[in-house]
DNA sequence: ATAATAAATGACACAGTGTCATAATAATGG
DNA sequence: CCATTATTATGACACTGTGTCATTTATTAT
């Protein structure tokens, strides 16, 4: 999380420099990311951004953590609807697509997401754990034929939008890849084999 | 792949090279490898590096690529044995997992897959082409729902493995991740409802 | 022995990093 | 109102790293 400092600087202060790091966030991954860039863009110092932010990636997290939260809100509301956990993850693939395509930050969260490590999750921070917790909990499980394995099945699901988004966000022909998901979670659901 | 003037060197020179690279990519990812340590440890001239590599992803390629020409040998003998695609996934995990293991190497695989791209493949170049085609050939669907949808199953089977490779590696109880992924084929066989 | 080919070297110019002592600005209260 | 204290801003500094290239050194072939 940013400083102190930061939370405290005029609105308008603060927006430029956020501006400027979601440009610099577009063009390469954090790793590769230039706070050099960053300063300069916002015309700030180099010491000031060590005032404001423990490092880039402070400042990346920080910036996705407002969409998380706003995805995690609607995943929530849509499992407790009717507790369809398959129609979740696509309505999850669906929310998280859409914000990739918002116009102003386009290059922005399709780089994010094309960068991430392998182990990081799409939804950073707790707003995860949250997600995970409510789906556990509202899904409904009369249909399964085995209650037990229901975070397993969460995980698996997970794996396979994961992917999907991946794939999505890199690619060109959205709609197709959006069709072989639908088609996977309907695997998932009925089985591969006859029978 | 690494230039001539590298394939012309003697063997304990080359050696002493992959060795200090290893150590290198065994402590961070690429991105933040450093060149220069890999020239001290192996004691050349950093000049050198460029006459041999395009790049230190150039060699971490080529350092990679042996393992993953090996996996394919076997995966490939796998298929054609039975045509059974959930036993060949689950073949493929061990094989990887196992390498992993392998003492000697045991932090390098660790710190390459948890440090994939989001986009990266756990089988890199060629080699993961070539597997995707011996699947495709060698696989029996006779007893699939829906013969035409092969690839997408294969895409949904890449993507769980692939997590759960992933998860494991960068875990402890790796039994316990393993089971996970046992009953997650299943379920992909079999369906998750009743019914 | 000499010429031609291949390999090795490290100085160079550049880009970026995080820190820190100091300067500028704002807030507080007597 | 000024003085003191707290907060914010700054950029030089010492580092570590990058890729290149003219030059030197070694090897090979004639």
């Amino acid at each position: 999380m940013p400083k102190q400092t930061f939370q405290n600087l005029p609105e308008d202060k603060k927006k430029k420099i956020l501006e400027a790091a979601k440009n610099e966030f577009s063009r390469v991954s954090v790793t590769e990311a230039s706070i050099n860039n960053i300063v300069t863009e916002a015309n700030i110092a180099r010491g000031s951004f060590y005032q404001y932010f423990e490092s880039k990636e402070d400042l990346l997290l920080f910036m996705v953590n407002e969409e998380s939260e706003e995805v995690k809100k609607m995943v929530d509301k849509k499992i407790k609807e009717k507790g369809d956990i398959f129609e979740t993850f696509i309505f999850f693939y669906d929310k998280i697509i859409k914000t990739c395509k918002d116009n102003k930050d386009k290059k922005f969260y399709k780089t994010v997401f094309a960068n991430l490590r392998a182990n990081d999750n799409i939804i950073l921070g707790k707003a995860k754990e949250e997600i995970y917790d409510s789906l556990i909990k509202n899904t409904d499980t009369s249909q399964f034929k085995n209650k037990e394995d229901l975070n397993i099945i969460i995980d698996m699901l997970n794996a396979i939008t994961r992917w999907t988004i991946i794939q999505t966000v890199t690619s060109n022909n959205q709609i197709d890849i959006r069709d072989k998901f639908i088609k996977q979670i309907e695997y998932v659901k009925m089985g591969i084999l006859k029978n």
